[in-house]
DNA sequence: GCAAATTATATGAACATGCATAGAATGTCA
DNA sequence: TGACATTCTATGCATGTTCATATAATTTGC
């Protein structure tokens, strides 16, 4: 079942590999789908000074902010431990505000900062630039298709809850 | 530009916030159907004993093993650091085997171990009936075209390289 | 055939993450 | 109201990951 040590043939310029069961399950396509069309985008993010979740946390906020750390948790799909460590470092380095709520004393409300919002909306403009790169050699249709179905999928099992 | 700190008001029942830029920005929807999709699979993953990453590697070595630390790195989404000490453990572990490259003295090749093929075995057929289960109440053509876009997206961008 | 450059994996130290749980505030119901 | 259950965030510790680099093998160019 296993093959000699010595078989290795290595296509001449790393053509992805077609396996049987990974190349057609959905799981997959849809990680690595994520990964390649994150991947270039995260060279500016680097540049920025941000990890990919702070770059999430950060965009997540831009869209409204003074969220509770457990619902900011879900958006950007980490945990809340995780999550409550990272808003502390992100507010020590002056990107987030954090403000007890006034209606419920156990949470968390997470705000921008004047320079997080400034790095944020850098980057925001960046990203649309990244994704019309990305979707440019794809036919408006198919654009469409593709993130209706995506959105069925995240409305149909997103729970938010990890 | 920042709401008061009292002006929270959670939507009943969690409804997905509708932000203005994330809720149509394709690395996002990418990610979090990615995460929906394989959250309730990691269920089964967790119950085999195994991490989602370990699951990554059984399942991508069951399309055919004997790749080296560096290939399988590239196809499990992950660095090669990290990668070799994950396959460490699970030589240790009584799932994979490592051996050297015949004709390459600097690579290692990865192989599933006996116990290694039994667990994945087990897990490939339970995937299958997930994704079928996912996939249930879509339309085949729009899961058709569904794969069609991601292999696309795969194939124009990814270098294979992290 | 040798030195230099390149490629592949391993490793050490710093850091981040995950799990379990503690701590604090709120909600429930007798 | 007062006990108990629930919710939300924080924290400690073990574990895993990352970054830079070391080590080893191979390839290249002279």
């Amino acid at each position: 079942m296993t093959p000699t040590p010595s078989a290795e043939k290595p296509p001449a310029q790393r053509a992805p590999r077609r396996g049987a069961f990974v190349d057609d399950y959905l799981s997959y396509l849809l990680a690595r789908a994520s990964h390649v069309v994150y991947k270039e985008f995260d060279r500016e993010v680097r540049a920025a000074g941000l990890t990919s979740l702070e770059w999430r946390v950060l965009a997540t906020l831009s869209d409204g902010d003074g969220l509770t750390i457990g619902d900011l948790a879900l958006e950007v799909i980490t945990q809340q431990p995780t999550l409550t460590k990272l808003v502390l470092r992100m507010e020590a380095g002056g990107l987030l505000e954090r403000r007890a709520s006034a209606d419920d004393g156990r949470k968390t409300l997470v705000y921008e900062s004047r320079r997080g919002r400034e790095i944020v909306a850098t980057l925001l403009a960046a990203a649309k630039r990244h994704e019309a790169m990305v979707l440019a050699s794809f036919r408006p249709d198919d654009v469409k298709a593709l993130k209706n179905i995506l959105h069925g999928l995240i409305d149909r099992f997103d729970a938010r809850r990890d």
